[in-house]
RNA sequence: CGGGGUGUAGCGCAGUUGGUUAGCGUACCUGCUUUGGGAGCAGGUGGUCGUCAGUUCGAGUCUGACCACCCCGACCA
């Protein structure tokens, strides 16, 4: 175990804490509540953004960049949205600086007040939809499909790295449509491809659903989610999608002339996936060794260490794992090789498990002289020598079974901890014991949902689309229920 | 934003009743020996003691305000 990580079992949120610091993904920085994303860290950010970027490409999407400052009066256009943000927003009110009085420090020129104050984008739905006015009319223009890559800002009073930061980055998907039915077709579509992203490159596995009225996005009719169990069994939102009907469009009013010539407001969706998917990235996946990571996302996939005694050694060393590096490489694989002398080859074996690299190589003297080389995988500490000859075969096959392994280990682990639950007693029992999914009925009340919520900080995490048909009674209120609803504590 | 805690070298910490030149471990630098699971010895560098103000002959130590971080709540992706 590594020494300096606090155990998992004992203190999880701590682990978690330590294990983002130490692995180098990132720090806290000298503005509250905001973070610094170090190299490591944002190394796993880009392979996120190449991988979706590809999907939404793949889907028919392209890029745009809109403005970081929204006029404040946008956001009241919208009831319910500018009172889902109002507050948590950061506000510019001045545009220069001067020279304090005394000389000595720097004030804002008072002089220098904003017309109209700016708010900076916790979301940018109406900076959006004011444009998307302009470039709307006919049915031919639709549908417009757009993403931009962000950073946005809610002005959290708690934060934690990657979980809940005060700025973070992520995607918003802004889309406009002629028909409702398109743009329901369209918010499903990127639940789905938010899903295949979870579980194919995160090794997630998640489950798609509505969400209740109460966890309804600010100004959505309907909002999917995707969502996963962490191993301390709380649920993590790692993606959601909105279909927003013409709420935007009226309020921004954008209409456009259908193929028989009337007007109709424009249908909507908009959908994002944050940097907060690293943390559940790290949660649903690390152990007490440090990070594990999924072979498709990791900075770096092999770690190749020399072992030697002297400069001669390292030499030959390095000429052979040079070979096997371009040989990796060549096969799609990204590899590191480690020759610096200032650390010991234990050193490092520990810390590039700390740093959840899936598979490590190892190359001395001994395996010069054998032809062969030490191969470890990350998730299971597995290792044994296998013929240099073989390295790339063997090393694709172990990245393609770690990828699975990890996503079957972490499903399994949610089948284990996911409960179907009929009586309150049990409910409530289970949530302090265990944690966990827990699949109970619910009268589909929000005035229920909020009381369950109250009672046991526990909530509906989403309706899921997969639900099947069932008689029951409401876990809460004994009220009639037809399908049974996700309930969780959450991040 | 409410309650609790912590800020001393890059990191982890000690520092007595307020008293001389602020110390230990680790990391870092140099040298030698090492290197197949976080190496050893020797020497060395590194400090506005979170910030600002106050009390005092004298403040890391006492007082106040502020800032940051951690934990628990309310709010949220």
């Amino acid at each position: 175990m590594a020494k300096f990580l606090t155990n998992r079992d004992e203190n999880y949120a701590q682990w978690y804490n330590d294990l983002v610091i130490k692995a180098d993904l990132a720090e806290n920085s000298a503005v509250r509540g905001c973070m610094v994303i170090k190299p490591y860290g944002f190394a796993i950010w880009e392979n996120i953004q190449a991988e979706l970027d590809r999907m939404f490409k793949a889907t028919g999407h392209v890029n745009a960049y809109f403005p970081l400052f929204i006029p404040k009066s946008f956001f009241a256009r919208e009831a319910a949205h500018v009172k889902g943000f109002a507050k948590e927003c950061a506000i510019v009110t001045h545009y220069r600086l001067k020279t304090d009085e005394d000389g000595k420090g720097i004030i804002v020129d008072p002089t220098a007040k904003l017309e109209e104050e700016l708010i900076i984008r916790p979301t940018s739905e109406t900076i959006i939809w004011n444009s998307y006015k302009n470039w709307i009319q006919s049915y031919r223009d639709l549908p417009i499909l757009i993403n931009q890559w962000a950073n946005v800002v809610r002005w959290e009073m708690r934060t934690r790295l990657f979980l809940r930061t005060a700025e973070f980055l992520w995607q918003e998907g802004h889309t406009a449509h002629a028909t409702s039915e398109e743009a329901q077709e369209e918010a499903e579509r990127m639940i789905n491809v938010y899903a295949d992203f979870a579980e194919n490159c995160m090794a997630l596995p998640v489950i798609k659903g509505y969400k209740s009225e109460n966890e309804r996005f600010p100004g959505a009719l309907d909002t999917y989610a995707i969502e996963a169990l962490m191993q301390d069994g709380k649920a993590l939102q790692a993606g959601t999608s909105h279909f927003l009907g013409q709420n935007f469009a009226k309020a921004f009013d954008v209409q456009f002339t259908d193929k028989t010539g009337k007007l109709d407001y424009v249908w909507a969706t908009s959908w994002g996936l944050s940097t907060r998917t690293i943390g559940a990235l790290i949660m649903a996946h690390s152990d007490n060794h440090g990070l594990v990571l999924p072979p498709r996302l990791a900075p770096f996939q092999v770690v190749i260490i020399p072992i030697f005694k002297n400069p001669e050694q390292l030499q030959k060393i390095s000429e052979a794992a040079r070979k096997i590096r371009s040989e990796l490489e060549t096969a799609g694989i990204s590899v590191k090789y480690d020759d610096k002398d200032n650390n010991t080859p234990g050193w490092k074996f520990a810390n590039y498990e700390l740093k959840g690299v899936p598979v490590r190589l190892a190359l001395g003297p001994r395996d010069l002289d054998n032809s062969t080389v030490e191969v470890a995988r990350r998730d299971t500490l597995k290792k044994e020598t296998i013929p240099v000859a073989s390295v790339t075969e063997n090393v694709k096959r172990l990245i393609k079974d770690i990828q699975v392994s990890i996503f079957r280990k972490a499903k399994e682990f949610r089948t284990q901890n996911t409960f179907y639950i009929d009586k309150w007693d049990d409910f409530v029992k289970t949530l302090d014991d265990k944690g966990g999914f827990i699949m109970a009925h619910w009268d589909g009340t929000a005035d229920t949902e909020e009381k369950i919520k109250e009672e046991t900080k526990a909530t509906i995490r989403c309706i899921p689309f997969d639900a099947p048909e069932e008689v029951g009674r409401c876990i809460y209120s004994g009220k009639p229920s037809k399908k049974r609803v996700l309930f969780a504590r959450s991040y």
